[in-house]
DNA sequence: AGTAAACAGGACAGTCGTGTCTTGTTTCGT
DNA sequence: ACGAAACAAGACACGACTGTCCTGTTTACT
């Protein structure tokens, strides 16, 4: 359903809004379970999207930009692998013009609350969330 | 979000409703505007979940086997490409359990309202929809 | 029986997502 | 300046999904 990426992006924000300083993609990367090189290109898309900032050299690393509390799932979920709609009748000759038939009008009900429930949901309520169990394998910079 | 052979499948099955009597693939293809090969493999899956019956030699063709009633959109969606919910946190260890994190909870509860969505259409409700506009290219028996 | 209709299934090509590796390029510290 | 740290970016491999084509195999009709 999401792509890979879409959740190595997520992971890796919310690890980076926990630690609040630069951390290294090689930190992300053990911290959140993910490959580094791969990692690395889906940082690159955030940054790219002005999610993340990345600085070079001794004491850089990947940092949030936005504050959590402006930060919703929706917004990762796009930056790295858009969730699209259904606009028009996917069958190629269409006098439908906008509207969509009884079934794709309910295939695009589906992505609409799934797209709805992820623009609700924003990073500080990911991480003020009072659940037993830590995400990110509890590898924050809590644990030594 | 969903893939292609699934869209082809639902638009199969609707035509395959709306006809009620055995239509050849290549009927099909045209109808749905899908490419004939490949949908042959997609029909093969929905046959061999038995939401399709296959009959060969001359007048034969493919029927769907359920009633429209009895056939929800979420089962023709499991049969080609099952949509999988989070059932634990794929942090790679994780002693969890099965409480899912603060994130994929959120992941998850957006697959669970797809899911719930999905069960609840019913291929009759499809058909029965009031709609302006006509679904598979108004290509059903009704043209000649 | 024989022939044509129709599905079944395998082989193959193209593209994309995932993943690795290697080579730059920037930046900080001495 | 020099060197190490860290990101940037390209090349490549692998597999899955999509799609095409070709060869069987079943079935109905004459």
């Amino acid at each position: 359903m999401l792509t890979q990426s879409v959740e190595y992006a997520l992971r890796a924000v919310v690890y980076l809004a926990r630690e609040g300083e630069p951390r290294t993609t090689a930190q992300v990367a053990e911290a959140t379970q993910v490959p580094a090189a791969y990692l690395s290109k889906v940082l690159q898309g955030l940054s790219r999207a002005g999610i993340v900032k990345s600085q070079r050299g001794i004491g850089g690393g990947m940092t949030l930009l936005p504050q959590p509390a402006d930060l919703t799932i929706l917004d990762v979920v796009n930056a790295v692998d858009p969730l699209q709609r259904i606009e028009t009748c996917p069958l190629g000759l269409l006098e439908h013009g906008v509207k969509l038939c009884a079934l794709h009008r309910r295939l695009d009900n589906a992505m609409r609350s799934v797209e709805d429930a992820f623009r609700k949901s924003t990073l500080a309520d990911v991480l003020a969330d009072p659940n037993p169990s830590i995400p990110l394998g509890n590898a924050t910079s809590s644990a030594k």
